[in-house]
DNA sequence: GCCAGTGTTCGATGC
DNA sequence: GAACACTGGC
């Protein structure tokens, strides 16, 4: 096979495997995923299997028996971390030549074929990367030049179709009749045309563009497509589960000739179908590339029995899969607990509990994990711990990159690295107050469209004439020199330092060491560590495309911490202890998850269940509450599905056995789904919550509809408000105060220390 | 053009 | 409950 005349000259002697002390260390279906070199080979690896070890592994192999030289092997994962723990382990296992291997995200591999053939898709080499927020406000920039009502059409929802597309590999000429036309009266491809045409002329890409363009490169031009192919004889994909349709083709495209691709996944982890991906990739492997040989990986070496024998019972619900039978040669162990509690709020306090005891039997924090369903999860349990005095870290909240500061400090960089960026140019030029307001911007756009230029370019030439008012023509004249001096220091200073000198001339960290706001310090704070974190990189476009592609937090301090995260966040990690809170209908699974996708929904929401209790080594604790506040509203609500479907054999309840109904037959699910008011009818329902229930304060009745005891509380606001003239209120931001006039719902309140001031009825109480 | 007050919406997340 | 977007008044 290697008739190759490059392999042949570059090729060292093959090594012997026999001296390969990395294969010891696995068992003999690792060892078989690992020895496949040649041909597709689907490596099925269930959690906690030692897929990683597989993976690394088998990249060492391929170097250490010769087979290929480093460059010529591209290995392929969906996320950063990821990427970064397959380089150290396989640095570990090969030394330095393992930076010669192409690895990287999707992304950051079509980025760097981009950057190569950029002008073959109609782009620069130095185009742009717009992140999420850019895309928005550039969708409603086109949905706005398009006449469509963005209240009845929003961008989100436009990006939502587009996204989808893109992850199909859909460019606007391939996008069939059907899909996403019931959008703005069937404007959706219109507007995608539009706003791809947008793009070009901005040279940026969306995230989707990424891979739609390396496919049309690839798909237009057969000799580059050839070149890669004949550069990448072996090819590693992980996570292959998690691909979309755009990915798989673009797989499939360079894997075509030698067919040397392995791919590893698992379709019982398959998560992340609202977004594209495809579980139908991994379940049709076999007949995509014929012949392929399928290894499973099903001995587990993370959980004990009963963890494992839950998850497994609990999965087998499902039927679109491949299966598999998970084992261990480990403990039984503790059975799963299951308990149910009142609210929301009494979890919190119980598993802060557990957590206190667990630490004092000599747990470390840092093997505790509490994994939600939804990110508004977390409050409850942030808020107990905070009085508690318990450390915790939440995974996956606001990030670094994504704060108003840092965005505002990158679009002054990324307009002085790149001109054409008129997302940047709109979001920092009235920030700070320059006088250069929506009316300006406005101006500038229709000198822009009507000249065919930039932002940039039509703000150069309206400060020539007499277009603007003499307050802005000054300002705009003024922040265009800026640039223009700015850009000109690109190549004499170092790139951190010019980015204090833009951020200190533009009035930008002024603008902040003047708000009083109590947030403001810890935004120059971010802003001093953004300079810190620039000095890393070489030039300014290489940190740029850094913080594109790798929008992350800074690294958590080491201290010793419970980790919060959702459940889409914890696939990958593990702990020895594991918290699964919130197993409700309609929460999890996910109302939005069956609404929307049925059967098929459910089954993912299934797979996530799957995915966090086999996140747990030694004791995994599922919970679900009677009630729980959802946007501000307390919903009353029945146990999860997925509670009837766990092993009665290898569970243990934790909380009094009547509140699962009797006997063995299923865990009885109480009360119907009921109106609002309709009372949960469960024994704790004897408990003492209606003491407690005081802490919840007035809001709780107000709301109306709402449980209170056995009656049920009857909206106070409506047409006669229940309030009456002179009458005496409470408002909890301006006091005691007296109702003067009244309108509907909107009352107008003389205030005994605020003044006179209209309220809505709802915020106020009789005093 | 700016600010304060009001109305609206609300999924998980990744590059 | 909170983060936003929008409106009306200055």
């Amino acid at each position: 096979m290697n008739d190759d005349p490059f392999d042949l000259a570059a090729a060292p002697p093959a090594r012997q495997p026999a001296a390969a002390p990395y294969l010891a260390k696995l068992n003999e279906a690792q060892r078989e995923a690992v020895e496949a070199l040649d041909g597709p080979v689907l490596v099925l690896a269930g959690a906690g299997t030692g897929k990683t070890r597989v993976l690394t592994t088998r990249l060492a192999h391929l170097l250490a028996t010769g087979r290929c030289q480093p460059w010529q092997v591209l290995a392929v994962t969906f996320t950063n971390k990821a990427s970064r723990e397959m380089q150290d382990r396989l640095a570990a296992l090969v030394g330095p030549i393992a930076g010669d291997v192409r690895l990287g995200t999707f992304h950051a591999i079509g980025v760097w074929l981009l950057r190569r053939h950029a002008e073959l898709v109609g782009l620069k080499s130095n185009f742009t990367i717009l992140d999420t927020d850019d895309q928005l406000r550039l969708l409603k920039q086109v949905l706005e030049a398009h006449e469509v009502d963005v209240k009845r059409w929003p961008a989100r929802a436009l990006a939502a179709v587009i996204d989808r597309w893109k992850d199909k590999g859909l460019t606007p000429d391939k996008v069939g009749g059907g899909d996403g036309n019931g959008f703005a009266d069937g404007k959706a491809l219109e507007l995608y045309r539009a706003y791809q045409a947008r793009l070009l002329t901005l040279n940026a890409c969306d995230f989707g563009d990424l891979l739609v363009h390396t496919l049309t490169l690839f798909s237009s031009n057969p000799d580059i497509l050839a070149r890669y192919q004949e550069q990448f004889r072996y090819i590693l994909v992980d996570e292959y589960q998690d691909t979309n349709v755009a990915q798989y083709l673009w797989l499939r495209l360079l894997a075509q000739s030698h067919h040397n691709i392995c791919c590893v996944g698992d379709d019982d982890q398959s998560i992340y179908g609202w977004r594209g991906a495809e579980v139908d990739n991994i379940l049709r492997f076999e007949s995509d590339f014929p012949g392929a040989k399928v290894v499973r990986l099903e001995r587990n070496y993370r959980s004990t029995g009963h963890i494992l024998a839950t998850a497994s019972a609990l999965i087998a619900h499902n039927e679109a899969r491949l299966g598999k039978t998970l084992w261990t040669d480990d403990d039984p162990g503790r059975m799963v607990g299951l308990r149910g509690v009142w609210d929301g709020i009494e979890e919190a306090r119980i598993i802060g509990e557990d957590i206190e005891a667990l630490q004092r039997d000599g747990a470390r924090l840092d093997d505790i994990a509490i994994l939600v369903r939804a990110g508004f999860q977390t409050r409850d349990f942030e808020e107990r711990f905070l009085t508690l005095g318990l450390p915790y870290r939440v995974i996956g909240g606001p990030r670094f990159y994504e704060r108003a500061e840092i965005r505002d400090a990158m679009a002054y960089l990324r307009m002085v690295a790149q001109p054409d960026d008129d997302l940047a140019l709109e979001r920092i030029i009235n920030v700070p107050k320059r006088a250069l307001g929506a009316a300006t911007v406005k101006k500038l756009h229709e000198t822009a469209r009507a000249a065919g230029t930039t932002l940039l370019g039509a703000g150069t030439a309206i400060v020539e004439t007499d277009e603007l008012r003499p307050q802005a023509r000054t300002a705009l004249a003024r922040l265009l020199d800026d640039f223009r001096r700015w850009r000109a220091l690109i190549d004499v200073m170092p790139h951190h330092e010019l980015a204090e000198t833009v951020l200190d001339e533009s009035g930008y960290t002024a603008m902040w060491q003047h708000d009083r706001s109590p947030d403001a310090p810890g935004r120059l704070e971010n802003l001093k560590e953004l300079i810190r974190a620039m000095e890393e990189f070489p030039t300014l476009a290489a940190f740029l495309e850094h913080v594109a592609l790798v929008m992350e937090n800074a690294e958590q301090r080491d201290e010793d911490m419970v980790s919060l995260m959702t459940l889409h966040s914890a696939k990958g990690l593990e702990f020895e202890h594991v918290f699964l809170p919130g197993w409700e209908e309609g929460l999890f699974p996910h109302q939005r998850a069956l609404g929307e996708s049925g059967q098929k929904g459910l089954e993912e929401e299934r797979r996530l269940a799957y995915v966090g209790i086999t996140r747990a080594r030694r004791q995994c604790t599922i919970s679900f509450a009677a009630n729980r506040r959802v946007h501000g509203q307390w919903q009353s609500s029945i146990p999860s599905r997925f509670v009837e479907e766990l092993p009665a054999d290898h569970v243990e309840k934790l909380s009094d056995p009547g509140i699962y109904g009797s006997g063995g037959a299923g865990w009885g699910r109480v009360g119907g789904a009921g109106g609002a008011g309709g009372a949960y009818e469960a024994p704790w329902e004897k408990s003492d919550w209606r003491g407690r229930q005081k802490g919840y304060g007035a809001r709780y009745e107000r709301r109306g509809g709402l449980i209170e005891g056995e009656a049920t509380v009857v909206e106070t606001s409506g047409p006669e408000g229940g309030y009456a003239l002179g009458q005496r209120i409470f408002h909890q931001k301006f006091g005691y105060g007296r109702i003067r006039a009244m309108d509907g719902n909107k009352l107008e309140i003389e205030f005994e220390k605020a003044g006179r001031k209209k309220v809505m009825d709802a915020f106020v109480d009789p005093a």
